[in-house]
DNA sequence: AAAATATGTCAGCTTTATTGACATATTTTT
DNA sequence: AAAAATATGTCAATAAAGCTGACATATTTT
């Protein structure tokens, strides 16, 4: 419990502010570094392929979850339709993603990683886990499950 | 140690690929999550400003920073001088920072917040920083050392 | 005096997102 | 069966935030 939670605030106009040290802004900038770094390991890759975040974003979720459909990866990326639009067409076109109609209901597009979808996304992940997996080696024994449940109370709606 | 570095990996062309259970997609995915809602928490105050991401980090930086000149500033953000150029002159501009000539090297543009620079800098930490404090205690004791060290070797050239 | 440095700026391009409008196929509701 | 709702696709226009390349200016270093 070090550096933040003191309540020391103040008014600038009718906009609250907390007082320097209790913002915690050695964690806030922690955590922008390390994910600058930890986005940017999959980068050379996606540069080879031509394709960008955006891509990976939607290779990594549909292998993660195969049979997913449209909706449900909008739902989960929380981008607009248009914006993923652009995105899948590349990705079913140079043939990382195939799309099947749903059994039960035909309007739906379930969507499943092809063989060299498949590669693709774990070729990305690749990186990106080894840098995990050295970062808790390195913080120590324990660390995985604190760090795990940290990030887990990050995340919106997690209620506990 | 769950769940990675059992090194059983296999090729697909000249891709090195890792089999299913060697990659850690859990924390990968928590992470994302994470990352994604708590970069979220500012965009509210930042459209009221009309100010976007770049101008948070800008402001962010130099407030932390006061007197970092305009290369310090290229480094730190790691975008070009041409991507800054718009979005700090929207800022200089806005009244929320200036410059100073620098007092040893007259090239040099020292940059500083104004009060108002100030006080976006900590209206847009404040909910950030309250996430953390949440999430940090609702890990357990002990957790911030846990995470800093953690996010602290996620970084590049963090040689322990 | 010449070269290097710190910054600023113009012009054009790319990626990734946005909104709005509308089309099609299919399922559900009436 | 007709109407409404749903899932998806697509066209067009726009914005934010980055990029490269080129060049200008002031200042410091060589």
């Amino acid at each position: 419990m070090a550096g933040q939670s003191k309540e020391n605030t103040r008014y600038v106009g009718d906009t609250v502010v907390h007082d320097d040290d209790t913002i915690d802004f050695e964690i806030i900038e922690l955590l922008f570094f390390a994910y600058r770094d930890f986005t940017s390991d999959p980068d050379a890759i996606l540069e080879k392929s031509g394709f960008g975040r955006a891509h990976h974003r939607v290779v990594h979720f549909v292998d993660r979850e195969p049979g997913m459909t449209v909706a449900d990866l909008l739902d989960t990326l929380k981008i607009t339709k248009q914006s993923l639009a652009r995105v899948l067409k590349q990705l079913i076109d140079s043939g990382y993603i195939r799309q099947v109609t749903g059994p039960e209901d035909r309007r739906q597009r379930m969507l499943y990683t092809t063989e060299e979808g498949q590669a693709l996304a774990r070729a990305l992940a690749e990186p990106q886990s080894r840098r995990i997996a050295d970062a808790l080696a390195k913080t120590g024994p324990g660390a995985r499950d604190t760090v795990k449940r940290f990030l887990a109370c990050m995340k919106n709606g997690a209620g506990d």
